[in-house]
RNA sequence: GCCGGAAUAGCUCAGCUGGUAGAGCAACGCAUUCGUAAUGCGUAGGUCGUCAGUUCGAAUCUGACUUCCGGCACCA
């Protein structure tokens, strides 16, 4: 007589053990057809599970996650018997399920085409149309290998044989049609209504690129058709973000295929909003006691060597450039550079911490399929910094990092972050005593500041721990930007030292710190979150002003003349075009700030506001606008508010000053 | 690097099975002088990614290379 509790509360009883899919179908019809699984006793079963004793039971659906799941992974299975219906001989690896999909690998002689995508999908469809029901069967385990080795399917065999001897071993399958899988799965395929196959890839067995090569088809399942629209609009409004699309419309960047992949050229617009970046970011590091070097771009073998990179970062350095017999390595990294400058001349305790920052220009060789548009470049510019400190201060240094890293971050709008505390691995440097505390401090550290934090047990460099922190852009979108890393190696090997108050000599500590990570990666970024809608204080254009006909060219020369002057980046727009023609032409721009300059306005003075946010602001003396776009914060013009920093300090005026210097 | 795809004007693309290039937008010129997302007309712009090959003839077919795109692997 099993009694079975439902997730609100209510009991039924039942004489035998019903199935999940009749006790559903007790609830309801629309729960009949709409049951996928089972979850019992917090154990996720098949429609047809029989409950044979007290139990509490949640009927899953397409709503729940884990149905979304289940539906997305029997999408994967009615894909791979597509295939092996089509393509004879095409072996079945693995078919997990992805964020938003799944994938199937499978081997086989040659990849596949987007036609061959299409008449699978339409094999699919023709599947789940026959509604076909799905069975599922247990196998002893040497059975089950020796099942599938005689159909040939050999990673499946081996797959299997990697199973633990005790577990049990179940198929699924349907249309006579049969898979390796742990389930559950939907009740039919009539239940695969809405999905999609997105695209092919090469894949690895075993993700190592020393195998063989498998065929890769991607895909996506939705509860329904609606979701799945949905989806693929989602998908579509993430491409019109694409940083490579907006920086080519908004001429901001170029690769150049003349020059080599991976080369960034930042044209005059990209290169206003970096030297904005720049000039921001040396500020904030000044204010925070960072001393700002430079140091050159290559340097000989043997530093690289002493510093240990010619060994285990070999790989991804360039090849050393001879002169009078001796070789130059163009730099990878820029921390030996830093170290020198600290080993110059003997250091007190009394001059730690030392914090020394760089934009430091690198390069790396990445192979060519890695290259992607900003994200993933050969040659860039790092936000880097070096602290040389004592052991007991790494607590508050990192602290101090943090709150620079959080303040930056604000700043550029990313208030969402996704923190990784990673520890000692397996072969690491330095005593094991010394990793203990470091990695307390750093955890204390996270503590303090309120960071929430997951830890990567071993993840950390061979050279110490380190804390990762991924920012969250506009679309939930995660990128990995700071990292900063203790390192008991380096200053051993270029035998560090400061004199203590005792007068003894001892070894400093040293921390390398990125926060934006590389400027070229961080400015895709800003290109994707804010969809080139750049905030007032970074957009490369920030104000143009618009005569209506010509009458009014040497007023709107004298009305940017004058923004100009007081350090604004203005475009005056004189052209023989229709008011209609260059407020359209500078929206789609993305220029913040729109002045319309008609005969009106020049009579009195004035200008007529448009934002890019809220659209007409109406008309209002220049002095006004000058007065609300650079004293209390622009945010005082309705639709222009992102121009003021945290922290109070308004950054733009500060440019101006400096505009003016340059002046 | 690996798998698959792509490369035609600055951009988006057309050009059927081989007969040596076309549109829209942008640019430029002229006309127009206009009030909140596209005024009209005209001009110019292409060794069809590069190099070989097949062919009487190649944007079109073949191969290699380069670059880009989607992934894998790498990176963090």
């Amino acid at each position: 007589m099993p009694r079975i509790t439902l997730p609100d509360g209510s009991l039924r009883r039942y004489d035998q053990a019903p199935s999940v899919a009749e006790v559903a179908a007790d609830i309801g019809p629309g729960l009949a057809r709409a049951a996928l699984a089972g979850r019992v006793d917090g154990r996720l079963v098949d429609t047809d599970f029989r409950i044979s004793g007290d139990a509490e039971l949640a009927i899953v659906t397409a709503r729940d996650a884990e149905g979304l799941e289940i539906l997305r992974h029997s999408t994967a299975h009615l894909l791979a018997q597509a295939v092996q219906e089509l393509f004879p001989g095409a072996q079945v690896v693995i078919g997990p399920v992805i964020e938003d999909g799944f994938y199937y690998d499978f081997a086989y002689e040659r990849g596949f085409t987007p036609q061959d995508l299409k008449r699978i999908e339409a094999r699919m469809k023709e599947l789940a149309r026959a509604d076909l029901p799905l069975s599922h069967e247990t196998m002893a385990r040497d059975d089950a290998v020796e099942h599938f080795r005689s159909i040939g399917e050999r990673y499946k065999a081996e797959i299997i044989a990697g199973i633990p001897k005790d577990e049990p071993i179940t198929l699924y399958g349907q249309g006579g049609w049969k898979d390796l899988c742990r389930g559950p799965h939907v009740p039919s395929t009539g239940r695969l209504k809405a999905f999609k196959l997105t695209g092919t890839s090469g894949a690895f067995w075993r993700g190592d690129s020393s195998n063989e090569q498998l065929r890769r088809i991607y895909g996506t399942a939705w509860a329904d058709s609606k979701s799945l629209k949905s989806y693929l609009k989602r998908l579509e409004e993430a491409a019109k973000r694409d940083h490579r699309r907006i920086g080519a419309d908004l001429d901001l960047f170029s690769i150049q295929e003349e020059a080599g992949g991976g080369l960034v050229f930042w044209h005059p617009k990209g290169a206003r909003i970096r030297r904005v970046i720049e000039d921001f970011w040396r500020d904030r590091h000044q204010r925070a006691g960072y001393e700002l070097l430079f140091t050159p771009h290559i340097a000989l073998e043997g530093l690289w060597q002493r510093s240990g990179h010619a060994g285990f970062y070999r790989e991804s350095m360039y090849s050393p450039v001879e002169d009078e017999g001796r070789g130059y390595q163009l730099r990878p990294m820029n921390c030996p550079f830093h170290i020198l400058i600290y080993r110059d001349r003997l250091r007190s305790h009394r001059e730690l911490p030392m914090r020394w920052a760089e934009l430091g220009t690198v390069y790396r060789r990445e192979m060519s399929g890695a290259l992607h548009g900003l994200m993933r470049v050969r040659g860039f510019t790092q936000d880097d910094a070096h602290v040389f400190c004592a052991e007991e201060q790494i607590e508050d240094e990192i602290l101090r990092i943090l709150d620079l890293a959080l303040e930056v971050f604000g700043a550029f709008g990313f208030e969402e972050f996704s923190t990784v505390l990673a520890t000692r691995p397996e072969k690491a440097a330095g005593a094991e005593a010394i990793w203990e505390r470091a990695t307390r401090a750093l955890e204390s550290a996270l503590k303090r500041k309120e960071m929430k934090f997951a830890l990567d047990p071993g993840g950390g460099a061979f050279y110490g721990p380190k804390i990762d922190i991924k920012i969250r852009d506009a679309i939930g979108r995660q990128w990995q930007c700071s990292t900063v890393q203790l390192d008991f190696n380096l200053p051993e090997r270029f035998g560090l030292e400061y004199v203590a108050a005792d007068g003894s000599r001892r070894r400093p500590i040293m921390i390398h710190r990125a926060l934006l990570g590389s400027l070229e990666r961080f400015f895709g970024i800003l290109i994707e979150h804010y969809a080139g809608r750049f905030p007032f204080w970074l957009a490369p254009v920030q104000i143009a002003a618009l005569a209506i006909t010509e009458r009014q060219e040497a007023y709107a020369r004298r009305v940017s003349g004058t923004l100009k002057k007081a350090g604004f980046r203005v475009e005056c727009d004189l052209r023989s075009e229709t008011i209609g023609y260059k407020i359209r032409h500078h929206t789609l721009q993305r220029v913040p700030c729109l002045l319309v300059l008609g005969d009106r306005e020049e009579r009195e003075g004035a200008v007529a506001v448009r934002s890019l946010e809220a659209g007409d602001l109406g008309s209002m003396p220049l002095d006004d606008f000058m007065a609300r776009v650079t004293a209390e914060g622009l945010g005082s013009l309705q639709g222009i508010s992102e121009n003021q920093l945290p922290g109070g300090h308004q950054y733009r005026s500060k440019e101006a000053d400096s505009s003016q210097r340059r002046n």
